[in-house]
DNA sequence: TTTTGTGAACCTATTCACAGCG
DNA sequence: CGCTGTGAATAGGTTCACAAAA
């Protein structure tokens, strides 16, 4: 039943079954099962019909769950906004990339706003955004009322590109950099590191 | 004392002690201590030396732990090879941000083959490297002795992919896709996804 | 002193075992 | 039955409190 606090774990899979679901969905697929759910996921069926109990009961016993109603239902717990606003700090191959992703908009985020420093890209037209000046991320920031950054800058700027995010009163960082952000209370950030990665498979591969 | 069996989560931590280490010594730091370490990964000073422990005494007490002997010793827990060859199988947006990655040299990673399904991208070169067809990618992948594959090609080629990149005696697979991948033991894979904590970010900022 | 190294205590998360209900 | 939902048991990780050593 909802109330006994949640587990954080808890909240990290729920993407993973919103993922799923629309998955699902987009099979005509109307009921599925904790244990196909889990199979599909590399998860244990037991945790899934757990996380769930945190929230509620959504499913049919006997039957397993209702799709579509099970994925309104994450999104309602999760309260994703359909129209999360994201600015993107940083024009280079990996903002690029970004900009060309097309799952942000199916996930009902869209980058709003783009920076750089360099004036080469400044005023110019990328994946067709408008790339403006750093200086006038606050500003615009502000105007356009984005509350989560992605930046995608080299490492060495994050300190002046941070400085400046922060005086934005954005809440929310995706960061791509390398470096750990130190942050006043309020902001959340996540880092998006694929190298340490790497190096965990080579451990592995090595070990096993 | 080395031996008790250690904890996943200390192997996650050990490339961020690792990353930190290395700007440590490109500031020509000497010597640091937990503490200070701690706080720059935003962590706890017992957790790192906890972690550590795992592994053997490497600090100097009073002093701390001297920089360069502490990486060099974690560089042979992890076994890092110094020549850790990947291949990269998708050459759009996400393939070249990656292609232009210089974080992959400077921790001892290189790509070494690059694949592709699109006529009008095999046989050319894309940062320096030359485009194979992923027809190639098992004959490539044998004679230059590659163990890590990178994917970055779009959801839906994913399964026509992993045939192959099984096929070619891969061992280790970073994911990009929004797929979970179902593989046979003895390859392991790690998926960097960050629309869920996009995701989660959202859930927070909307919460607190 | 000061800072590392570590068993023990605590907290968090997963799995078990089974009750509940169509 | 078959599958969900859940308290209780277990496992996994972190933090505490302090001994050891320079």
């Amino acid at each position: 039943m909802p109330y006994s606090k949640i587990p954080n774990a808890t909240i990290k899979r729920l993407s993973l079954y919103r993922k799923q679901l629309r998955r699902l969905i987009s099979e005509d697929r109307e009921v599925v099962q904790s244990q196909e759910l889990a199979d599909s996921l590399g998860l244990t069926s037991t945790q899934i019909r757990k996380d769930l109990s945190y929230f509620g009961k959504f499913g049919c016993r006997k039957k397993g769950y209702d799709v579509n109603l099970l994925l309104a239902n994450l999104r309602k717990i999760m309260g994703v906004a359909t129209d999360n606003k994201l600015c993107l700090f940083g024009c280079g191959n990996l903002g690029n990339a970004l900009l060309g992703y097309k799952g942000f908009e199916q996930r009902g985020f869209s980058i709003e706003a783009i920076f750089d420093t360099d004036l080469n890209k400044i005023g110019k037209f990328f994946h067709g955004k408008r790339c403006y000046s750093v200086n006038q991320a606050k500003e615009v920031i502000k105007r356009k009322n984005i509350k989560i950054a992605i930046i995608a800058v080299p490492d060495e700027t994050v300190d002046e590109i941070l400085e400046i995010i922060i005086l934005s009163g954005i809440k929310s960082i995706l960061n791509f950099t390398q470096r750990h952000l130190q942050l006043p209370g309020g902001i959340m950030a996540r880092s998006v590191d694929f190298t340490d990665k790497l190096e965990l498979l080579s451990y592995f591969s090595h070990t096993k």
